[in-house]
RNA sequence: GCGGAUAUGGUGAAGGGGUUAACACGGUGGAUUGUGGUUCCAUUAUGCUAGGGUUCGAAUCCCUAUAUCCGCCCCA
């Protein structure tokens, strides 16, 4: 038997109604946030992500999935959303011809060649938005505004949001030259992957978590120290937009991100349910001031957030959250022999086109079978075709779930059904 | 890339070397019930992830592979 690939899952059933769900309400916020839907390709040039998400960083390293075309062209499978969009918005030279700032929102999969566990496969959706043309810290935090509202129209409780800033490009590089500094005197401390992060990403030693208890952790400089004037003043501006939308935070001063393009504010909202597995970020985001300059575009700020919807799921699971899907149908349709299959099938199909769920049976099932079935769909309605109802055009329809029928003219059932079919 | 656990039907699973692989749910057929939801009967894995090995005999013991789950790293 042929396996689906290692890391990857199958939709189906109540989690493919819930998924939909989900995404029907993305759409929905996005609209009136207006925001514009982009969808760029699941393939990329190799370069975009290795200049993009930063050459060093373990995404490129060692879990993209790369591949050559007949062409011999080097491509790869994209680890995350934000590259892909900022190649687009360059090379549709939207700084030119939008209005600013060009506000996109995104949603698919993304492909990363990583160990599955729980929260984590090889394909996993997200949803995501990047603004673009615009520094105002008021941007900052709408981003954040649209997975704390999202998780709140879901009705997820247990979420912590997390911010810190690491300033911009001259805050942030006086900063990583400090904690260098700092942590190599005790070099010979620090755990095995920590002595690795101080060669590749210094800021990352922070939220480690086999070290976070040493005590050289407690006086590692703080990135808040080493900020600059208009770096300060951004952050704190970000405070304040955040309080006038009464959004709750942390600010935890450990927090960086793994990608390198991101410049002064950078966020995660991380679920607090107990059992959840370790994975617990739900989004992540932030400021990248530079990314569209890195990217051969003109001087651009821009900020962006992405979401796992796996781990969305997850959360909704684990905080026991009932979506309001709906699980049955209007009508079930019982032809009592072959004779009355053609008659059913068409009735069945007119039905449907005016807007009612309706199945019929398609197995030849005997009526006790039949009835059943119609359990099974929770069937508001149930219509037994046979002869008669065939030659008179009177159709007796029972009410499933009152055991009440009626009989009724062929052509007054759509009135009927409206009539009875109220929420 | 490193570490731990697990692998029996459509599903949940029992069995830890001895002839027909327990039980439950589900499916199908039938009986009963005022046209179903109750009850009853029958039926539903020549096979226990795959390939080797030990043995008179393997779902059960050993080896290898694969897959899944979980943790580390990293990330959403």
């Amino acid at each position: 038997m042929i396996q689906k690939a290692k890391g990857t899952y199958d939709v189906y059933g109540q989690y493919g109604k819930r998924l939909l769900y989900i995404e029907d309400l993305i759409e929905g916020l996005m609209e009136k946030y207006n925001y514009e839907y982009f969808r760029t390709p699941i393939f990329e040039s190799s370069n975009l992500f290795h200049r993009g998400v930063g050459e060093a960083t373990d995404i490129v390293t060692k879990e993209t999935y790369d591949f050559k075309d007949r062409g011999n062209r080097d491509l790869t499978l994209r680890p995350e959303g934000t590259a892909g969009i900022v190649r687009s918005y360059i090379e549709n030279k939207m700084y030119g011809n939008h209005s600013i700032p060009v506000k996109a929102w995104y949603y698919g999969p993304m492909y990363r060649y990583e160990r599955p566990q729980s929260g984590r496969f090889r394909e996993f959706y997200q949803f995501g938005v990047e603004v673009f043309g615009s520094n105002d810290p008021m941007v900052d935090v709408e981003v954040i505004s649209i997975p704390v509202n999202l998780y709140k129209l879901l009705g997820l409780k247990e979420i912590k949001v997390n911010i810190n800033t690491l300033g911009d490009s001259e805050s942030r590089s006086n900063y990583r030259e400090a904690l260098v500094e700092y942590f190599r005197p005790y070099l010979n401390d620090l755990c095995e992957d920590c002595k690795d992060r101080f060669n590749k990403n210094p800021l990352r030693i922070l939220d480690c978590k086999v070290d976070a208890n040493l005590e050289i952790m407690k006086h590692a400089p703080k990135t808040i120290d080493y900020l600059n004037e208009t770096s300060k003043k951004h952050f704190e501006n970000v405070k304040k937009y955040l309080s006038a939308l009464n959004i709750d935070y942390v600010v935890n001063t450990n927090l960086v991100r793994g990608l390198d393009y991101y410049t002064h504010t950078v966020f995660e909202v991380e679920a607090k349910v107990k059992g959840f597995g370790s994975q617990n970020v739900l989004c992540g985001g932030g400021r990248y001031d530079n990314l569209v300059e890195t990217l051969d575009g003109p001087k651009t700020s821009g900020v962006g957030f992405a979401l796992g919807m796996e781990r969305l799921i997850a959360a909704l699971d684990y905080e026991k959250i009932e979506l309001p899907i709906v699980n049955n149908i209007d009508l079930y349709i019982i032809p009592v022999s072959e004779n009355e299959k053609d008659y059913s099938f068409n009735m069945c199909m007119d039905l449907r086109l005016n807007g009612f769920i309706v199945e019929i049976d398609y197995n030849n099932r005997n009526l006790k079978n039949n009835f059943k079935n119609a359990d099974r769909l929770n069937s508001k309605f149930v219509m037994i075709i046979g002869e008669e109802e065939v030659k008179t055009g009177i159709i007796t329809i029972k009410n499933n779930i009152t055991k009440e029928e009626n009989k009724i003219k062929k052509e007054d059932l759509i009135n009927f059904l409206d009539e009875n079919i109220g929420e």
